[in-house]
DNA sequence: TTGAAAGCGCTAACAT
DNA sequence: ATGTTAGCGCTTTCAA
């Protein structure tokens, strides 16, 4: 019976866990002395040692441990903040990422991370967020573009900061990095080098988005040079290794003649474009100079060793936590926009670089 | 005034967000029947289409959304389940996930994802856990070999799938890959081509694990053609690019004679060997060849591509979400392992293959 | 067909 | 120094 039973979650006889009520009565004290040990505020009450250690034996014995989502009603918080972004499993999230986790742990936070691989999940999972699960959010991507999405947040209570894509107002903090500096400082260097058709290639969620950055560095840059903006030089794909090597053979398949020179999206991106560039028969950098952006270690280790647009990604990550948990912890919140700087990191893959 | 506070996060006039009661007065019903009508058991319980109406267009108009951590305690479950992983950054694991995310949310289920980097991380994590602010856990680590952690979950009454490590007892069900039967697959492939000094690259955190798969398969294909084991041929570094290129340059700097082809524990740390190997003026497959793990798209844009030992990444992930939720939702759970087929994914980075 | 009431487990203000 | 109490917002019986 048993056995059949444990198969099954409906089990009647399931043990409920443990709560405050059970540590109270075995350690024989009241259930706010539970509450006030075990939020360590104790002995700032004037409990005392021996209560305090039959508390902390009794809720050993017991596993006991405060129940979420009753703790988080009665306090109206629940410490945890939500990462939301639709790059996982580029290396440039798992980078920010550790450095957003590393401040919020300091500062008594736990982060959850939700995935939204689209827009349209991505506004449903913020959508979802406003019912109080996360205090705050960390939006890595184009919420903003969402009409009256981050007003839900707000009226909710819930902080929140941009990362990377500051949308249309100021309203909500942001958090980034000068992309379409980064974008001409590729695009310079790519020039620099006595490169003339330069390519870009871009990530196709930024068709139709109001501002493209990159693409806006690319043709200031472009513009500075007095070269013309060629439309047919402009490629996009999916942003992974696959939709850069498909954009990839789009531009040398397309109208225009042959580029010199390829700009990336990212770094993953850029790395794509090298794969099919290689399938091509086209050597990097002699045939073709790519310059990626990011910094990842992928590029790093591509080979040749991808130039690219470093990013401060640990930066970016602490500053946003810390911007989310400044608001959640009553300081003054710096609004507007961050924008950290980022450089050239010459390798070797558009020649011009350290050998290799 | 008023512009003063709003930078505050402790704005005593901050408004408190709407709740059930405020839909209910404004809707002119009960409190229950917001409930009811939100929950979509209105109609089954007789509420007239006329007062459905009415409290959906109130609930709009307030901008309800039920308390998670209200509806949570209620409710005794949060239908959410949270994926640990410390692979953020590998492409192998945002496959997996998306997978499990598609069959969660095609069962009313969230999915949170918590990243722990190191084992302890993961330990504190998996703790902190268990108070129930999730109904389950899918587990991509180690943490079957911390004794008592998942007890403690079980005592909680979470339900939790272990994801590729399946842990010393059977007492927690896990989904995995044949990860032995890919490491003898990957070395068969290399000796069959005429490869005599095959060197394996692991991830350092395998080292003083009990089990390590892919060094048993690798063993067990050197043991079937009479080919001593050498440690001296066995390297260890980060579970990163860099970490495999590290490793390639300890295995060639060591005591062995030099290997003629190497077995990685993953697509990335492959990539980053490959790497090193090309500043080592070592020809990829000419002079060494390279086998990865994984089948990432990562791989497949490398050049040359990476021969690789391809894993359904996709069941993984679903049949992991699958699992969990069986158990939630009381249906029989299918304990114990179930290991899927992995399969050797032929290109350039071992020679042998289809023409690049 | 609708409303009233109980209580999930916890915390913090208050009273001893 | 310790215990008592009220109530967070929601769901779900049960009674009308």
């Amino acid at each position: 019976m048993s056995s059949v039973l444990s198969l099954l979650g409906s089990d009647p006889a399931a043990p409920r866990p443990a709560t405050g009520r059970h540590v109270a009565e075995l350690a024989g004290v009241s259930r706010s002395a539970v509450s006030l040990v075990l939020s360590g505020a104790a002995t700032q009450h004037g409990l005392s040692q021996a209560t305090q250690d039959r508390v902390r034996s009794a809720a050993q014995v017991l596993g006991y441990m405060p129940d979420h989502a009753a703790s988080s009603l009665r306090r109206r918080c629940t410490n945890t903040i939500t990462f939301v972004t639709a790059e996982l499993g580029n290396r440039y999230f798992a980078d920010v990422l550790a450095a957003a986790e590393d401040a919020a742990y300091a500062r008594g936070y736990a982060v959850n991370i939700v995935s939204a691989r689209t827009q349209r999940d991505e506004a449903n999972a913020i959508r979802r967020l406003c019912n109080g699960a996360a205090d705050g959010l960390i939006i890595h991507g184009a919420a903003s573009r969402v009409p009256g999405l981050l007003d839900r947040l707000r009226a909710r209570g819930i902080a929140c900061v941009l990362l990377q894509d500051p949308g249309d107002d100021g309203a909500v903090p942001c958090v980034r990095a000068d992309i379409e500096g980064g974008g001409v400082l590729a695009t310079w260097h790519l020039l620099r080098l006595g490169n003339q058709r330069i390519a870009h290639i871009t990530d196709q969620r930024m068709v139709g988005q109001a501002v493209n950055e990159r693409l806006q560095g690319y043709r200031r840059a472009l513009a500075d040079a007095d070269i013309p903006f060629d439309p047919a030089l402009v490629a996009a794909g999916e942003n992974s290794p696959a939709g850069g090597a498909a954009a990839l053979r789009a531009l040398m398949a397309g109208p225009a003649s042959r580029p010199d020179a390829v700009f990336a999206f990212n770094d993953q991106m850029a790395f794509g474009a090298m794969h099919a560039l290689a399938l091509l028969g086209l050597r990097v950098p002699q045939d073709v100079a790519v310059v990626g952006f990011d910094g990842t270690d992928l590029g790093a280790h591509a080979t040749p060793a991808l130039t690219t647009i470093d990013h401060p990604r640990q930066d970016l990550g602490r500053l946003a936590a810390d911007a989310v948990l400044d608001q959640l912890q009553g300081r003054v919140c710096p609004s507007g926009n961050r924008v950290l700087p980022v450089r050239l990191l010459v390798r070797q893959s558009c020649g011009g670089g350290p050998a290799a």
